[in-house]
RNA sequence: CGGGGCGUAGCGCAGCCCGGUUAGCGCACCUGGUUUGGGACCAGGGGGUCCCAAGUUCGAAUCUUGGUGCCCCGACCA
């Protein structure tokens, strides 16, 4: 581990790319911008997927899957939506490949031309609302609340491991309503689960906002969202619900008949949380020597560690404990290995970020104690090993809570109200951080303010108090702050 | 697409400026031994088209030219 580098350094992106590396979450993928997901990465995104999949299926949703591959004209039938989209697709042309004939490997057969090109969604609005045209003919078939787990693809211009890949993991919920205010609701609704969600098993806390219209998805009439503060002092967009309002029933012709046997479009919402999710994680909670994980989201919550090495006496005592609290449902590895010393077991485990580990030794035993350490705090304690089961249950919901309270600290502690332009300049270079300031409203000054901070209007809190000031770049009239932050 | 940097063992790197034994170091790996409460130590061992091509030279990892790949920073974005 590279100790000179700390989450708060200068090098806090060569920070990020090793621990992301040390920690065996992803490896490099040989296709440009993509990335391979290695076994802890992905377990870790397996309990992130499995919350929020049941959180969905709580209120209401139901999982589908529709096609990888769109039809060109799909994308180009919501005039905005194509003008987000049409500069990051990954477009297929031909359909074979065949020996070249000039010697050597493979070629595309310029026989096999696509009669129309498909695009590898970049996300599934065009696709799903096609299909939900042939669904929905009656408001009895309304609500229609889907959600689908699936890969996407966006030729970003410049990637990095989880926080943008080319291709990405995530969910998109896709909803169809036969009012307006069901599916303002609806959005509202998923946006408190993403922060729902963040707060209570990322132990991330995240501010609910709407974006600025300069800011909206393609093709929404309002964008809603949650950011979160990493540890750099810069914002992360954690998860995105859009009220589409009638543009996509508009564009893919979905009509209903209502209880009035009148003809009418449907209202849409779509939300979405992607694997970006886990470069929050890491960026919210990691310090020098590597992962820290919320209990909750560990693949791994308790290590066992024998020390220094495996007996039969402390195998007796590891696998009984590890049964018992398995039995609670707790997710234990008892490492047996003997061919590593503890002190590598610890550093190891440290990194790859287990919240708790219990260390057996021989001594300890004799007195009928273990070793309990925090990865959080790197506190030890010793207890008694009859009272473990209670112990570590306990402290499994202490830690998740202490690092949510953590993290609410310093997030806090990082937004700062600002009411002249020269402090907010100041304020971004040494403190960093959200800050709190009056806008006047328009896209020109927040493109303005962009250019010249590289801060953007990260969102309008929803939380928002009225209050009466002045724009900090223009002076005009403003009757709420808004947050402003350099993002990722 | 602009601006930087780097291609030498599985990984991380030194050597290059100033050409010259058999290309070296750390980690990892294999063998044996001693160890074992915070990343063990000793001894031995295996592993290389020095990114590719052409050129200069008695001689090129090293110099020249041309390719090529990757990384970082910026513009784009979840």
């Amino acid at each position: 581990m590279a100790k000179e580098i700390t989450p708060r350094s200068e090098d806090y992106s060569q920070w990020y790319l090793d621990i992301v590396k040390k920690a065996g979450l992803s490896d490099n993928s040989p296709v440009r911008g993509c990335m391979v997901i290695k076994p802890h990465g992905f377990a870790l995104w397996e309990n992130m997927r499995d919350q929020l999949d049941r959180m969905f299926k709580d209120t209401g949703h139901v999982n589908a899957y529709f096609p990888l591959l769109i039809p060109k004209s799909f994308l180009s039938k919501e005039a905005a939506h194509v003008a987000g989209f049409a500069k990051e697709c990954a477009v297929v042309t031909h359909y074979r490949l065949k020996n070249d004939p000039n010697g050597g490997g493979v070629i595309v057969d310029p026989e096999a031309k696509l009669e129309e090109e498909l695009i590898i969604r970049p996300t599934s609005e065009t696709i799903i609302w096609d299909t939900y045209r042939n669904w929905i003919k009656s408001y009895r078939d309304l609500p229609l609340l889907i959600n689908q787990w699936a890969n996407v693809v966006r030729w970003e211009m410049r990637t990095r491991p989880f926080l943008r890949t080319t291709e990405f993991l995530w969910q998109e919920g896709h909803t169809a309503h036969a009012t307006k205010e069901e599916a303002m609701a609806e959005t509202l609704q998923m946006l408190d689960v993403y922060a729902d969600f963040a707060e209570q098993y990322m132990a991330m806390p995240v501010i609910k906002g709407m974006k600025t219209p300069n800011e909206r998805f393609a093709g929404a009439e309002e964008t809603f969202c949650i950011e979160a503060l990493m540890q750099d002092g810069k914002a992360l967009q954690a998860g995105t619900s859009h009220f589409l309002g009638q543009n996509f029933a508009k564009a893919f012709e979905v009509k209903f008949l209502n209880n009035q046997n009148k003809e009418e479009f449907v209202w849409a919402t779509s939300w979405g949380a992607s694997t970006r999710l886990i470069g929050g994680l890491i960026m919210t909670h990691s310090d020098d020597d590597g992962l820290i994980l919320p209990p909750k989201l560990a693949p791994i919550q308790i290590v066992i560690v024998p020390i220094p090495k495996p007996t039969p006496e402390i195998d007796a005592a590891a696998l009984q404990l590890q049964k018992n609290l398995r039995a609670k449902g707790i997710r234990v590895k008892y490492d047996q290995d003997d061919s590593k010393r503890p002190g590598f077991k610890f550093a190891e485990y440290e990194m790859i970020g287990v919240p708790v580990r219990i260390g057996i030794g021989a001594r300890d035993l004799a007195e009928g104690k273990i070793e309990v350490a925090r990865r959080d705090t790197k506190t030890k304690e010793s207890i008694a090993l009859a009272d473990a089961e209670t112990h570590i249950n306990d402290l499994l919901v202490t830690i998740q809570t202490d690092m949510f309270t953590a993290a609410k600290k310093f997030r806090d502690d990082h937004i700062t109200r600002v009411d002249d332009f020269k402090t907010f300049e100041e304020v971004l270079d040494t403190k960093t951080g959200f800050i709190a300031a009056h806008w006047d409203g328009t896209t020109e000054t927040e493109e303005k303010i962009k250019e010249l901070t590289k801060a953007t209007i990260r969102c309008i809190p929803l939380d928002a108090i009225e209050e009466q000031g002045v724009c900090i770049l223009t002076g005009k009239p403003s009757n709420k702050r808004v947050l402003f932050a350099r993002a990722y």
